[in-house]
DNA sequence: GATGGGGTTCCAGTTACGGGAAGGTCAAGA
DNA sequence: TCTTGACCTTCCCGTAACTGGAACCCCATC
């Protein structure tokens, strides 16, 4: 199968395949002309990787995932700790979205938004007290 | 005033600031020696960058706003919609990050993580079909 | 034989800086 | 006066995870 379809089937870019054979995620044979042939366990393994980035893990958190998937011996321990890293992470960031979400809600919530020139966001960006 | 001073009470890293000269941000004076003189409305405008920052805005954001900032003929209207905007994109972010963070979360407390190789979260991300 | 739609590699750009090298400047102490 | 040590300068590389584009090759079809 030729990179395109391969991409197709496992929802991926063929830009991003390529990238992922550069860093060596996968390994695609080549055939007598140079195209890559992506056998049905390469297809698997790009799904595999577009599903783990979606969940948001991280190029290296994907390499340990395939790593931990292809490892029959592995211990589901390894794998929930992997996870349970990624989910502090992502609530932090979660965290830190909200943090701004909510001041930024308040400030637009003051501003007139009118044609006059006064401004509470930028008043508070400016780093002036802003009046509640 | 000089760049590490002019850091601190902006709070921002040196190297922060010169990357903002470079882009064209701030253009504090030079001495005779070739070090950046900052004077407080340079502080000032870091500081205001730093917040803007803070907050999310993308340098291109911040640019858009410093120049709102020095119109004294702006329109609050304008610096509300940009503020909208950017507000729309953090939730879009804080709801992509809840959507990971729920599947996430939900392999994860099905997880046994333990010595066995059996593992929901492996499993969902091959693609498999995990029971409820 | 030309055309169109694949494929290939390689290089540059993206965001917002951070690290580090090589070298100039300055104030203070021996 | 000389020497530290702490500044400052510029310049270049690296980051994450791709994306876009150029230049070129390959294959099937009309």
């Amino acid at each position: 199968m030729n990179i395109k379809d391969a991409g197709a089937r496992a929802g991926l870019p063929a830009k991003t395949i390529r990238y992922y054979e550069e860093i060596g995620l996968v390994t695609p044979p080549r055939d007598t002309n140079g195209y890559r042939a992506f056998r049905e366990a390469d297809v698997h393994k790009l799904a595999f990787l577009g599903r783990a980035r979606a969940l948001g893990f991280t190029i290296e958190d994907c390499r340990t995932l395939l790593s931990l998937w292809e490892d029959d011996s592995r211990a589901s321990a390894d794998v929930k700790a992997l996870a349970r890293e990624h989910l502090a992470e992502i609530d932090a960031k979660i965290a830190a979205l909200q943090d701004m979400r909510a001041t930024l809600s308040d400030l637009v919530d003051r501003c007139a938004g009118d044609h006059r020139p006064d401004c509470p966001i930028l008043q508070s960006i400016a780093g002036d007290q802003v009046p509640t």
